[in-house]
DNA sequence: ATGGCTTAACAATTAAGA
């Protein structure tokens, strides 16, 4: 089973890119956020000729998420229950057995606006439902775009992002809150490249100069993370035409059983952070790549 | 000097993202 996310940052201008991608890949489940479209306007017909059914949550202009699948899902969700907010940044569906939640988690904009603090209570909203979803249900992923990038080493520049908003403690803190609910971050289950993130801002080159974080996530409960056998993000797609800031993400669950063995590239015992990683890279800082992506400036 | 782009709304600017 392939359980995918993605920031499309607009289904409207990205959907050739989504179904592309859909053809290219495979998954069994694409979560879509900032889909930006009132539900009446969801291009269900594309999807469905591309094999994929729909599920979506939207609103006019900001937010909305959506699930693309090959089944159907069950159980719908569409918000935290308890949670006071007409934003839509949450859907949940279950498909075979798995619980599958997609989630936008807000922005924040900066540490000292409201918009943080009602990124914090979201955040502390989440954590109380996901730890009653994961009394529910043994297979459950949570995945989408958390805006926090968890470790310094998911962060392009830690010193330059220090205490600001997608890398602040209290957002990290919280996001750790949720993986001590008995989650595991699966990107952190393999070895992966260095410097690996999921969106780069549009400006600045950041993409060119991999300026970029690791903000988008997927979160898997015990017995899944038992399954899985592969974390990927595909860069690909930030270098198409009118790309979408983020890039996807994507799991690989075994079909079946939580007695398959770990696969050899895994590290049964690493805790959800990269200190493995930052170990590797630490003799690396200030290298000549990237020093030679100080040289952007216009001039003047 | 701390921006630079992209999107949606709406019709020249504003809000928002991250």
């Amino acid at each position: 089973m392939k359980i995918a996310t993605w920031n499309v940052n607009s289904l409207k201008v990205r959907l050739p890119h989504v179904l592309d991608w859909l053809a290219l890949n495979q998954p069994d489940v694409l979560c879509l956020q900032e889909t930006k479209l009132q539900d009446e306007n969801f291009p269900i017909a594309e999807i469905a000729e591309a094999g994929y059914q729909t599920l979506y949550s939207g609103q006019k202009t900001y937010n909305g998420v959506a699930l693309l699948s090959r089944q159907s899902g069950n159980e719908l969700i569409t918000a935290i229950p308890g949670l006071e907010d007409p934003q839509k940044r949450v859907l949940g569906a279950i498909y075979n057995d798995v619980r599958v939640i997609c989630i936008y988690v807000p922005n924040g904009e900066h540490v000292t606006s409201e918009k943080y603090q009602y990124k914090l209570k979201w955040l502390a909203a989440l954590k109380d439902w996901v730890r009653d979803m994961l009394s529910e249900h043994r297979k459950l992923v949570l995945l989408g775009d958390f805006n926090i990038a968890p470790e310094e080493c998911d962060v392009h520049d830690a010193k330059l992002w220090e205490g600001q908003v997608l890398f602040s403690l209290p957002e990290r803190e919280a996001f750790r809150d949720v993986l001590n609910l008995g989650l595991t971050d699966s990107f952190r289950l393999f070895e992966q490249p260095e410097k690996s993130y999921t969106w780069w801002d549009y400006r600045m080159m950041a993409f060119r100069r991999n300026m970029g974080l690791r903000i988008d996530h997927i979160l898997l409960s015990n017995d899944l993370a038992k399954t899985c056998t592969a974390c990927v993000i595909d860069k690909g797609t930030r270098r198409l035409e009118r790309p979408s800031d983020h890039a996807p993400v994507m799991v690989e669950l075994a079909a079946c059983g939580l007695e398959e063995p770990y696969p050899e590239n895994r590290f049964p015992s690493s805790p959800a952070n990269c200190q493995v990683t930052s170990e590797q890279v630490s003799g690396f800082a200030g290298n000549a790549e990237s020093a030679s992506t100080e040289n952007y400036s216009e001039g003047s």
